[in-house]
DNA sequence: AATTTTCAAGACTGACGAGTCTAGTATATA
DNA sequence: TATATACTAGACTCGTCAGTCTTGAAAATT
């Protein structure tokens, strides 16, 4: 395991690593874009530029490929951590957080991938692994140290602050997320924003720090 | 339009009530089971003990097909408003609703309904529209009226009801609903059952009563 | 009884897509 | 240079599936 990364020199010529990544961003374009039956391997060898026995040369077959494609996608997507900053007051904090996380949610990209990770997760159970763990479980870990901490700092008080996570982040989900999902005309942004500070204002007097 | 449920004769038979209503009843297992992709109309004939030709001659193509038994379904999800005990302590009634949306949630056929519905979305938005309006939204209306109740009675506090029912309603999604989703290993009873007292009280903390 | 329509069974068409194969060309190593 | 492999282009196989068509039987109306 230690020359993992050392070359074995075989003879011939060599794969070209520029067309496979060009066919992995394929293949991601296309997957979230059309999921995985509406994307046929003909199409990611076309807008990769490449022919379809390249494709299966590199990836064998469909399916792998889709597994690369998602989990190459999956780890693209959460919320930056350096977001955090623990000076800033509680309240400030969480409506920045709350309306980066929903614009993130209801985003046509996040809901395609969402769907797509669903859909697939039935048939291949990795996938649901995979997504989950490399995009909600990592915002939710964020946000639950982030809590941690104010209520170490007595900010807040917060004796769980996995639970705490979990119950601000789907709360936030709110009315936007299932509106965006189902495809359904918007709110208007006064509506969204007014939701959000709702959300931070009732966290906030539930979990007040104590006198 | 005064006459619809007037039967027009026709000379020569009539088509037959109860194979539309196998037809339909295997639509609707079939595709909330597979998916519109994964369902040919072969296997709905083949369910429902009918010929190919009767599928159409009675639903035309697979399109209509799919929108009804989609309707049909929606039909029987949802919160029973006939849970509701105005006259029980808040505290109680949550945590009983608490505990039966989570168990909807997480019932597998839940799942693939809503998985299903929002890959169709995408193509039929009317779909998406069908979903949300006889599933979720009737929860939430159930939910805001029963705070606006509590909230006249002076047992809570919930000037704006339709918030507060939103985030009760999807605080309460939590991990469990997305293990669910992506088909990951459940979390313990315990484990869940203090996720939703967790948020059964910090939801009253954060809309008690003011003194 | 004559007529009209439903229905079953299954053949059929036309499209699409995963994966294979071939023949020829390009690019690397020894 | 000889050899091994990558790559292209496109033909090809094989299976699936939506929707149509045919034939003959069953069930309703007049």
């Amino acid at each position: 395991m230690a020359q993992a990364a050392e070359k074995v020199r075989t003879p011939g010529r060599p794969k070209s690593v520029r067309k496979r990544r060009e066919i992995l961003r394929a293949a991601v374009e296309l997957f979230t874009e059309k999921g995985y039956e509406g994307t046929s391997v003909d199409d990611i060898a076309q807008a990769a530029g490449v022919s379809k026995q390249t494709v299966y040369s590199h990836f064998g077959n469909k399916e792998t490929l889709f597994a690369l494609a998602v989990e190459t996608k999956c780890k693209q997507s959460g919320i930056d951590p350096d977001l955090i900053d623990t000076q800033a007051p509680p309240e400030t904090m969480l409506l920045e957080l709350g309306r980066r996380f929903v614009g993130l949610l209801t985003s046509p990209e996040a809901v395609r991938v969402h769907c797509v990770c669903t859909t697939s997760a039935e048939t291949y159970p990795e996938l649901g692994r995979l997504f989950f763990e490399h995009g909600p479980l990592q915002t939710v870990e964020v946000v639950a140290g982030y809590l941690a901490d104010q209520h170490r700092r007595k900010k807040l008080y917060v004796p769980e602050p996995g639970h705490a996570a979990w119950q601000f982040l789907c709360m936030l989900k709110g009315e936007a997320q299932m509106r965006a999902q189902f495809n359904l005309r918007r709110q208007s942004q006064e509506d969204l924003d007014a939701y959000i500070k709702s959300c931070v204002a009732m966290f906030l007097r539930a979990y007040a720090p104590r006198t």
